[in-house]
RNA sequence: GGGCGGUUGGCUCAGCGGUAGAGCGUCCCCUUCACACGGGGAAGGUCACAGGUUCAAUCCCUGUACCGCCCACCA
């Protein structure tokens, strides 16, 4: 006996535990290794975070596509795993140092440090993994990978897989070192990506400042060249004075010299197209040592860079001493030495104020890079890093999406796609952290630089090049998080080895994740799954976007309105979670999550327990031997067959990656058909005592269905049907579990001539419901019912329903007439014509005025096809059957306007 | 500045050449024997605006106005 309402934590448990002992999700069970794989790689999580709406949204897609194609007897590999992300877990663990008022990681050195990351990622890096179980997440679980492989093991194959790509295409010239300009976050002290820096508007200042002009002989003219900045202290950097060659303000001072104020070193007046007359002042410092722009313009006109910050983002003019011993410096007196860049930009202004070179300060709002983890000022720093050189990557993997060798799902990401990988700039993998991929590569004593898989490679490299044993260190810096992450389809495969996995899973299906990491994730994994294993890393892309609050506000812990996941799953649990998300991803539009619509899925859960319920109570047991195909009642023919509509409707959503409406096709079908329609009109024959074959036959059917509606919902309500599956199963020989068993399939199921009576038989009870409830007939009140002017046909499709009609439309009786009786209420079914004789009863008058109306709008109708059948254009230009089509409306609506017409006759006579 | 979306009933969103749909909310009726996390009924939209293409436009094209996102930009 089933429980009287649905359970969820019991019965995700439970189901959980039954996947488990069953190993349903391992890839390359037995029976199946004739199978096509189909291969889906988690994006894998942050290991130390936890479970957030953005995972359970693209966990749910995954998880549908696998649930699916593992029904539709795929031999299926999620591929599950985590992300060590380098910066968000060294700030997690540091911060953790702090408040538990422990030495900092500084004070404890980089190997006591990383031993306590990883203790840190034993203790919280299950939570998330089981977060995911929670979800229903059908991975492999038993292939788990981590970005860094295992804790003291060097040799890792995560690890392995990471060098190896690293020393070839070092080797390949691919990787290189450079001293440039990096995006440095003064906060975690580390060079960043171009995808890590964030442009924040900022509301600050514009200085204009005066610069002296001085002649050959160096001496100030006492005409000035005043430039604007939102920068003051970099002007300690300063090596030129840009103009456009175009502007005739200045074409005159080209060539001609300013002595630096503060500084007095001597720069020129260049002329350069960077310079925009529009801004500012139209002259335009360069600095090339502190900003990108500058940098290519000191480039052109052979600047020296002029480096004035330390790493700490701390101004100093230590470097500058060769500049300044050639002029009449006072740094000194400046007192910049060690100051904050912040502090020394006021400390500039006020300098420069004191000596009147400050000519206005006006309010400017501009863009400010900051870093997307620390969110503080980026500041453009010159150091040496580690790149690569992805152009000739990209262009392989842009080679790619044009052939369609990989597509993207919505298709127009392709183009977002295509425009980042034209213009890609080097992609700096170094950073200054302690947690990460550490960079393979040694240097002597000399800085000579060994790029080795080992150490002892690197050291016997060295030992060769020096013809004897040196000291080698190791550089201190780790790669990009995304380094690896970029692997992640063949890495986790077991990459570099041949593995049978590599062989047999390896490229990938499909990849779902968000549209926010194409770049990041989508676009690297592209570019080195080409280029390391010369196949596309997977076939199709299918990018979801974020989850956002009710109003359409970006979750945040400040704003206060994340929607925690863990806690709409207890409250209302994982399926209608689930079933929402699937629901809500239509292509290319944010989600705004309304916890109403968690509520009205969990409802729908409960009404399928609820119909599964009733069909136990009511004898309906699946039977071994019972072939739909071969199903004789009229009711159960047509259910079949809007069962069979149902499947293929979301079969086809499904392939196309329509969540949305593969999840509104099943919801249709099994809350609108299945429970409204088809067990109402069961009930006569299931509770009555009419033909026991037919009674065999429909309890059957329930059956039959419910089996299928837990095929179809599964992917989207793995939990509730695993259970119903388990229940209805019961006496049954073993069948296993419902995350193996086979996609439905019941194609030519379909019956016209059930759909049409069946079809009729519904319309006239939704008629006589909505007539009844217009004209205010009590709800409790049995009426009857006339059929008018009856064939044969219609008289037996009647006789044939009357105790359903009875039963759901309240009647007290059912007879046939030849002209409908005074005073009737009239309803217009398919052709058909009914009759509620309800003088008396009610008030006619609302009747009369609801016949008015339908026949307006028959009226209006018919005009308006008429207008367009008695258009020549029309007639001579719209396909045939569209011309058909119009005139079988017509037609239909001329036959109903007829018969609303005589229905309103005969009322208004009989009242008048 | 470059690119990409969006604008459909009170709200959240589907649809996308030929009868405008759903969920929630609202209103009315019903504790009827699976389910009140329920059943039945109803109201509610000139599909942002202006042109164009077409026999036909919510749907295709162009433009406009708002809204949003991504990329670039510290004069």
């Amino acid at each position: 006996m089933m429980d009287k309402t649905f359970d969820p934590a019991a019965v995700e448990a439970r189901v959980s535990s039954a996947w488990e002992t069953g190993d349903a999700f391992k890839a390359g069970r037995p029976e199946r290794s004739g199978a096509e794989p189909f291969t889906i790689v988690i994006p894998p999580p942050n290991v130390t975070g936890s479970l957030h709406m953005g995972h359970a949204l693209n966990n749910t897609l995954q998880d549908i596509l696998a649930r699916f194609e593992r029904m539709r007897g795929r031999d299926v590999l999620w591929q599950p795993g985590t992300d060590h992300a380098g910066i968000a877990t060294q700030m997690v663990v540091e911060r953790r140092l702090a408040e538990a008022k422990q030495p900092g990681r500084r004070e404890i050195g980089r190997a006591a440090f990383v031993a306590k990351v990883w203790d840190w990622k034993a203790e919280s890096g299950g939570a998330i993994v089981n977060q995911l179980k929670r979800l229903g997440a059908s991975c492999d679980w038993s292939r788990e990978r981590f970005t860094m492989g295992l804790a003291g093991a060097p040799d890792d194959q995560m690890v392995r897989a990471v060098t190896k790509v690293f020393v070839d295409l070092h080797a390949q010239g691919l990787i290189y070192r450079d001293k440039r300009l990096v995006n440095w976050d003064p906060k975690f002290q580390t060079a960043i990506s171009d995808l890590e820096v964030l442009q924040i508007e900022v509301k600050g200042h514009l200085w204009h400042f005066d610069y002296p002009i001085v002649d050959a002989a160096g001496t100030e003219t006492g005409a000035i060249i005043t430039v604007a900045t939102t920068r003051p202290e970099t002007l300690l950097g300063d090596t030129a004075v840009a103009v456009h060659p175009d502007d005739e303000r200045y074409t005159a001072l080209v060539g001609s010299f300013v002595r630096l104020p503060l500084v007095g070193r001597l720069i020129p007046i260049v002329a350069d197209e960077y310079s925009d007359p529009e801004k500012g002042t139209g002259a335009v410092k360069i600095t090339p040592a502190h900003d990108f722009n500058d940098f290519e313009v000191g480039r052109r006109h052979g600047c020296t860079p002029i480096n004035i910050l330390d790493a700490e983002a701390r101004i100093t003019l230590d470097g500058n001493d060769a500049f300044l011993k050639d002029s009449t410096p006072e740094p000194e007196a400046l007192a910049l030495h060690g100051l904050d860049r912040f502090e020394a930009r006021k400390r500039v202004v006020a300098l420069m104020e004191a000596r009147e070179r400050l000519r206005l300060i006006e309010p400017n709002t501009h863009a400010v890079p900051h870093g997307d983890r620390s969110n503080v000022v980026i500041e453009p720093y010159l150091t040496d890093q580690w790149y690569v050189n992805v152009k000739p990557l990209a262009e392989r993997a842009l080679q790619a999406v044009r052939d369609g060798r990989t597509r993207f799902i919505p298709e127009n990401y392709e183009k977002t796609f295509f425009q980042w990988l034209e213009n890609i700039e080097p992609w700096c993998i170094s950073r200054q952290l302690w947690w990460g991929h550490q960079i393979p590569v040694w240097y002597d004593e000399a800085g000579g630089c060994f790029v080795a898989a080992s150490e002892a490679d690197a050291q016997a490299q060295a030992d060769a090049k020096h013809g004897g044993p040196v000291a080698l260190r190791r550089d201190e810096d780790v790669l990009d998080t995304w380094f690896s992450s970029a692997l992640w389809p063949f890495s986790t495969l077991g990459w570099p080895d041949a593995t049978p996995e590599l062989e047999r899973y390896y490229p990938t299906n499909t990849l779902v994740t968000g549209k926010d990491i194409i770049f990041f994730w989508v676009a690297r994994m592209m570019m080195l799954g080409l280029h390391v294993t010369d196949r596309v890393p997977f076939d199709t892309v299918y990018l979801h976007t974020l989850v956002r609050d009710a109003t359409g506000a970006k979750m945040s812990k400040s704003k206060g309105n994340v929607v925690d996941p863990l806690g709409l799953i207890d409250q209302y649990g994982a399926d209608a979670l689930r079933f929402t998300l699937a629901a809500m991803a239509a292509q290319g539009r944010d989600i705004k999550l309304a916890v109403n619509r968690v509520e009205g899925y969990r409802n729908f859960a409960t009404k399928l327990w609820n119909a599964s319920r009733f069909a136990e109570m009511n004898g309906c047991t699946l039977r071994a031997d019972y072939r739909p195909e071969a199903a004789t009642e009229t009711l159960n023919r047509w259910a079949l067959g809007e069962a069979a509509r149902a499947v293929a409707e979301v079969t086809s959503a499904l392939e196309a990656y329509r969540f949305n409406d593969a999840a509104a096709a099943a919801y249709r079908f099994v809350w609108n058909i299945f429970c409204d329609w088809y067990v109402e009109l069961a009930k006569p024959v299931l509770q009555g005592e009419g033909d026991a074959a037919s009674k065999a036959e429909t309890q059957a059917t329930v059956a039959f269905l419910i089996d299928q509606i837990a095929k179809l919902l599964h992917p989207f309500m793995p939990f509730l049907t695993e259970e119903l599956w388990a229940i209805k199963g019961e006496g049954m020989p073993d069948r296993g579990l419902l995350a193996l068993a086979p996609w439905p399939d019941l194609a030519r199921l379909n019956d016209a001539a059930s759909e049409a009576e069946v079809g009729w038989l519904v319309d006239l009870v939704s008629e006589i419901r909505s007539a009844r409830s217009e004209t205010s007939v009590p709800a409790a009140a049995q009426i009857p019912l006339v059929v008018i002017g009856a064939d044969e046909a219609l008289r037996g499709r009647a006789t044939r329903w009357s105790e359903t009609l009875t039963r759901l439309a309240r009647l007290s009786e059912l007879r046939f007439e030849a002209v409908a009786p005074k005073n009737s209420v009239q309803l217009l079914v398919r052709g058909s014509v009914a009759a509620l004789p309800l003088e008396g009863i009610v008030d006619l008058g609302a009747e009369v005025a609801r016949l008015e109306k339908e026949a307006a709008k028959a009226t209006a109708d018919i005009a308006k096809i008429e207008a367009k059948l008695g258009n020549a254009d029309f007639m001579a230009r719209a396909p045939d059957e569209i011309v058909e089509e119009q005139r079988e409306r017509r037609d239909a609506e001329a036959a109903r306007l007829e018969k609303i017409t005589e229905a309103l006759a005969r009322l208004t006579d009989q009242s008048a």
